[in-house]
DNA sequence: AAAACCAGCGCAAAGGTTTGCGGTAATGTT
DNA sequence: AACATTACCGCAAACCTTTGCGCTGGTTTT
C-alpha cells in the first residue's frame, strides 16, 4: 500500500506552491505553459488522483446519485437502473442503490443515508406502504432533488416521471376490443397500489366507453401464485376469448396455466399484457404487450434530474408514452 | 437550504471545544455522563448528522463497495446485487453499481472510478473479453479488496466465488441418466466464456463415464435468438428425449421452440437447465434445474470480502454448491 | 521618469472531523 | 503537607483540495 501522491508532494517535488499546482493542473490561465507542462508530466508519471474526498469536502457535493427502490430483483427495475446508469456515466456520475425491501421503515433509513452521503440528487420508487412523504420533502428543502419514479405518491406536489399508465390500459383494451373480443377478463395486481387502481380505471372505462357489447370480469391477485389458481378457475367459470394481465407478473402466472391447460393462443384465448416486453417475448407465440419501458423512464428521469439540478426548481409530473407492441397472441 | 449544523457550531452553542463533543458523541470514556448527555440532546434538537465527507477524508476511506458487472439486466447478476445489497447494508455499506456494458475500455474506467472514489472494496464480475488483469492486481495492491464472482479470470491467483459449475453440469448430467435418457442434446451458450468451457467438460464427461449406452449431442448459441433456431433445427434432426440448458439464455431460446412445436413435457422431451430459478418457475411444467443461487454467491462475496478486509490476506477460491430442483420436466 | 499594468506565482483560510498529547482541578496517598 | 492519581476537557495538527487575495518583477503607457 504506497503512500498516495498528494498536490503537496508535487508541489516539493517541484519547489511550486500547492496552488500553483493544482492550478496547473485545471489548465487555470494564471499558470505559464511550461509550468503547466512540467506538472502534467510529473503527475502523469506519478500517477497523480485527486483526493476524492477532500474534493467533496471542499465542494460540498459528490458526483453521485442515490437511487431507493423497493426491490432490485423485479422486472422492472433493473431495466430502469441499467439505463440510468449507463446515462449517468456520461457526466461523471455514479449510482448508489438502495433497497427499501417494500419496508417504509428502511425506506426511510435509505433516505437517511443518501441525505447523509450528501448525493447530488435521489431517484425514488417508493413502497406500497409508504404514506408520509414528508421526510423526502424535508430532505429536498436542503437542496437535493428527488425524481420519484413508476411508483409515485399519489397526490402531493413533486418530481415525477412516470409510464403512461391510463394510455397503456387503453391501447391493451383498444386492441382487444378491435379483434371483436367479447369476454374479457382483466386481470390486476394489488388493488392497494395506485398503479393498480390507475389501469383499473382506464381499462375499465374504456371498455364501458367503447365495447358496449363486450363483457369485462376484473380478477385481482398479489402474487404470481395467486394469479395461477385464480386465472385457472376464471377460466373455467366464464370461458373468456381474451385475458388482459396488467403486469409481468400477473401475466407469468396465466401463462403457466395457458400451458397447463394447454390453451391455445391465440385461437381460443387472446393475451395482451402490459410490461417492458422481456416477459411477453418469452413465450411462443409471442404476448402482444402495451410497452411501458423502464430503459425509457431511466433517460427521462435523468434528464428531469438534469434540468431540477440546474436550478430550474418548478415542480413537473412527466409521463412516458405507451406504444403496442404486436405479438401473436391477438 | 438552511446551515448545516457541525461539530463546530454544537461545540460553540454549549461552551465546549469540537474535540468534546466529537467524543461525547461517540461516547468516548474521557467525557462525564451529564456532558454526554447535554451534547446528545442538543445534537438531537439540531437534527446534527456528521459530515461524510469530512470522516472519509480524516479515515481516508468510505463506506461503500463498488460493484463492477457486464450488464445489470442479466439474470443473474440482479440477484447477486439484491443479496449483496442487503447483506452490505447491515454493517452500513452502501453500493455504486457500474455497468461494463461487455466492454474491457469501459471495464477499466469503472475500475479507475472505483479507484477514485476509494471504495472499501470492488466485486468484479469481467467482461467475456477481459484479458488483462493486471489493473485489477494494482488496485489491489494500493489496499483496496478484490473479490471476482461468477465470471471470474481464468488463470491468475486472486479471490474468486464461483458457482459450482462442474457440480451442477455433473447434477443435470445424472438426473437425465438416472431418467434413462439415450438421446441427450446438450445446449450451451458462449464457447469463448470459461464458464462454457467448465460446464460443457464436466457434462460431456460425466455422460462419457457414466452413460454408455446414451449419445450426445452438443449445440452452441451465442444468444436467446440463436438457440431458437439451432434447437428447431437440431430437434427435428436428432428426434432427441432430453435436452439440457446450460444457462437462462438459452433456456428460454429452447422453451420458444417447445411451445412452437407443442412438445410434451416430459412425455416426448425432458429438459433440464443450470439457473437461479426465476425462469424455470415461468413454465409448466416447471422446468428442472441445478442451482446456482446469485443470492447465495451473493452472502459468500460479502462473507469473503469482510475477511478480505479484516487482513488475512491469503488468495481463496471458493464456489457454492449446486443443488437440483426438482420440476415436472424429467 | 513616474505611473499603470500584467503575467505568474504563493499565502493562508476554509471545509468538518478525528486524535495524540498536554493541561487543570479535584481527589486520594503517604 | 507534599506528592501521585484520576477525571475531564481543550489545543492543534492532520487529512487534501480549492480559491480569494496579495505579492513580485518586468513591461507598457503617459
Amino acid at each position: 500500500m504506497k503512500a498516495n501522491v498528494t498536490l503537496k508532494k508535487l508541489s516539493d517535488m517541484l519547489n511550486l506552491s500547492i496552488s500553483t499546482v493544482s492550478r496547473a493542473l485545471k489548465d487555470h490561465p494564471d499558470i505559464s505553459k511550461e509550468t503547466k507542462e512540467k506538472v502534467r508530466e510529473l503527475a502523469n508519471i506519478l500517477e497523480y488522483e485527486p483526493n476524492t474526498y477532500a474534493i467533496n469536502l471542499r465542494t460540498n457535493n459528490s458526483k453521485e446519485f442515490g437511487v431507493i427502490v423497493p426491490a432490485i430483483s423485479n422486472y422492472f427495475y433493473h431495466s430502469f437502473i441499467s439505463s440510468l446508469e449507463e446515462e449517468v456515466r456520461r457526466y461523471g456520475y455514479s449510482l448508489i442503490i438502495l433497497q427499501s425491501v417494500d419496508d417504509p421503515a428502511i425506506e426511510l433509513e435509505n433516505l437517511k443515508r443518501c441525505k447523509q452521503s450528501r448525493v447530488a440528487g435521489i431517484f425514488v420508487s417508493i413502497t406500497s406502504n409508504t404514506e408520509d412523504i414528508k421526510p423526502f420533502q424535508k430532505v429536498e428543502d436542503i437542496g437535493i432533488p428527488i425524481i420519484f419514479f413508476d411508483k409515485v405518491p399519489a397526490f402531493e406536489a413533486c418530481n415525477k416521471v412516470c409510464v403512461a399508465d391510463v394510455t397503456a390500459a387503453e391501447l391493451a383494451a383498444e386492441a382487444l376490443l378491435n379483434k371483436k373480443k367479447k369476454k374479457i377478463i382483466a386481470f390486476f395486481g394489488d388493488l392497494n397500489l395506485s398503479i393498480t387502481q390507475k389501469r383499473l380505471k382506464a381499462f375499465e372505462n374504456y371498455i364501458k366507453n367503447n365495447g358496449k357489447e363486450a363483457t369485462l370480469i376484473t380478477e385481482f391477485a398479489n402474487s404470481a401464485v395467486l394469479a395461477n389458481q385464480i386465472f385457472e378457475r376464471a377460466f373455467e367459470t366464464h370461458q373468456p376469448d381474451a385475458v388482459f394481465c396488467m403486469s409481468d407478473e400477473i401475466l407469468t402466472g396465466v401463462m403457466k396455466i395457458v400451458q397447463k391447460l394447454k390453451i391455445k393462443i391465440p385461437e381460443q384465448l387472446s393475451i395482451i399484457a402490459i410490461s417492458d416486453g422481456f416477459i411477453p417475448q418469452l413465450y411462443y407465440p409471442e404476448i402482444a404487450y402495451a410497452e411501458t419501458s423502464g430503459f425509457k423512464l431511466g433517460k427521462l428521469a435523468f434528464s428531469r434530474m438534469m434540468t431540477c439540478m440546474s436550478g430550474h426548481h418548478f415542480i413537473q409530473e412527466l409521463t412516458i408514452d405507451s406504444v403496442l407492441i404486436n405479438g401473436g397472441s391477438l
